[in-house]
RNA sequence: GGCGCUAUCGUCUAGGGGUUAGGACGGAAGAUUCUCAAUCUUCAAACACGGGUUCGAUUCCCGUUAGCGCUACCA
């Protein structure tokens, strides 16, 4: 039975780096019809937070993909210290008495790789029972081999066949002196335990795999298989951090800018996979379908976002953007309507859902991300136009009396006019060959004086949606505004 | 410093001993159109460097350089 996990540790929110490795743990869950289990990593009582906690679930919840089992590394303390005992009474673990290192001091100038600690490798098991009776507290290392040029090895499914001496790998703790387990011990524990098959995680554990490799064996499991992906960065190839690069890395971030969850799931995959057919825009299915570990290439992927950003959009990866338009025009209007109505709703606006059902397949094809909806449509929402530069009713080779002349021509023939895109077109043509205007001249005044500005969705539908009071009104005050 | 991983257009990537090195985003130009989008067409844009191996390397090997990761009683 294939059971891969998703391990967060609560220390921040869901970043866009483990949301990735989430998504691709349950793709490969789905894909092989496995279990996903979705395990917190929380033995750092010092940096955990219920905050974080709340975040990652927030963020789990958004992606909208689910889990299969649930656990909480806290409660599995009991576990841990029997493993790290198992491996102790081995004599492969030996009691380290010296006091924690407090700060990161001991590696100020330090250039000399730290292995072991002679003294304390090589009490004998009497004196360090002797000790730890007295009450004396210890963190518990791994007594890795020495000497020997014994060599550690793993296979890994994305990076290969993987091995290093164990001479280089230092005496790493298993249980620090609070009788708290460390991460890597927590980790395999739990990872035997909970039978886990396969554990995908980021790169940055590769080097750490080799301590793993080497609890697995000295508490008598088989390792599972391993498959580490590459990173993600910035663009200047940095980690992505909260501290450095704020919001930006953030899974809410994107949320809240109006990412379909479905077009940030196809974003992500693609950093660093590849269905090797040319395909982009992916569904969810599509995107289970194809997912393979063979697939995942093994250098770093950038997220392209700018920094600073310049504008709103800039915070994004231009092609998670186009994604999203992909996937937003892929919606029926029924959906999208569904899905924007609570967007405008959120910004203060009380609309109707046949209004906004109305006004979606207007502003589908213009829209990159949900919240574009407030700028993209934002005539239809309010009462009163925003003030605008009468200037903009001038059209192309025009000037003030053709504007005024057209506006006059126009309230005149939409007094009559049915609101219907095909009797507003007629009429509004024939008005503008009648004045001897170009269609283009005699639309612009039109356009300006119902939505605002020059840039809009098709006239004729906008005014269907508009309605004749609301047009009228409006060419009304645009008349105002000219004279 | 030590150990490790990586290196194809600006970015994400495909490819692989002989290719016009392919696609996508973004950029530029054009077409279409009532504006803006969308759509369509075209263009610019890459195998980090140096040695091997080979008839032939961007592809295989070694080195250099660069980037990144690990080097905590963080995860």
């Amino acid at each position: 039975m294939l059971r891969v996990r998703f391990a967060p540790s609560p220390t921040g929110f869901l970043h866009v780096g483990s949301a990735r490795t989430f998504i691709f743990n349950w793709l490969y869950a789905r894909r092989n019809r496995g279990t996903l289990v979705l395990r917190l990593d929380d033995t750092d009582v010092e940096r955990n937070t219920d905050a974080s906690v709340n975040s990652i679930f927030e963020g789990l919840r958004w992606l909208d993909l689910g889990w299969d089992e649930e656990y909480k590394q806290s409660e599995r303390l009991a576990l841990h210290r029997q493993i790290a005992d198992a491996i102790f009474q081995k004599g492969l673990a030996y009691r380290d008495f010296t006091p924690a290192h407090t700060g990161d001091s001991e590696k100020s100038g330090a250039n000399q790789t730290w292995l072991f600690n002679p003294g304390m490798r090589e009490l004998s098991r009497a004196e360090s029972d002797r000790r730890a009776a007295a009450g004396e507290s210890f963190a518990l290392r791994f007594r890795v081999p020495r000497g020997t040029g014994e060599p550690v090895r793993f296979n890994d499914a994305v990076y290969g066949e993987q091995i290093k001496s164990a001479d280089d790998i230092e005496d790493f703790a298993l249980l620090r002196s609070d009788a708290m387990p460390t991460y890597h011990l927590a980790s395999c524990a739990d990872d035997i335990d909970l039978r886990i098959s396969h554990v995908i995680r980021g790169q940055d554990h590769l080097s750490n795999t080799y301590k793993h490799a080497l609890i697995f064996e000295g508490a008598g499991a088989k390792p599972p298989q391993f498959a580490h992906l590459p990173l993600l960065v910035a663009p200047d190839g940095s980690k992505l951090s909260k501290r450095r690069h704020g919001p930006v890395v953030s899974v809410t971030t994107y949320r809240d800018a109006g990412f379909l969850p479905e077009a940030f799931i196809n974003f992500l995959c693609l950093l660093g996979w590849s269905p090797k057919d040319d395909r982009e825009k992916m569904t969810r299915q599509e995107l289970t379908d194809a997912f393979s570990l063979e697939g995942i290439n093994r250098s770093n992927a950038v997220v392209n976002f700018k920094e600073p950003a310049a504008t709103p959009d800039e915070t994004f990866d231009p092609k998670a953007l186009w994604l999203n338009a992909e996937h937003i025009r892929a919606l029926s209007v029924d959906e999208l309507s569904a899905r924007l109505l609570p967007v405008v709703h959120a910004a203060g606006f009380s609309i109707a859902p046949e209004q906004m059902h109305a006004i979606t397949p207007l502003i589908r094809e213009r829209i990159k991300l949900l919240r574009d909806v407030l700028t993209a449509a934002d005539f239809f929402f309010v009462d009163q136009l925003p003030p605008y530069d009468p200037a903009e009713l001038i059209p192309q080779k025009g000037d003030t009396a053709m504007a005024l002349k057209i506006l006059t021509r126009a309230r005149e023939v939409l007094a009559q006019t049915e609101f219907k895109h095909d009797p507003l077109d007629q009429t509004l043509r024939a008005a503008a060959l009648e004045m001897g205007a170009k269609a283009g001249q005699m639309f612009q005044p039109i356009r300006v004086a119902v939505c605002g500005r020059k840039n809009a969705p098709p006239l004729f539908e906008t005014l269907e949606v508009l309605g004749r009071e609301t047009t009228l009104a409006r060419i009304e005050l645009a008349l105002q505004k000219i004279q």
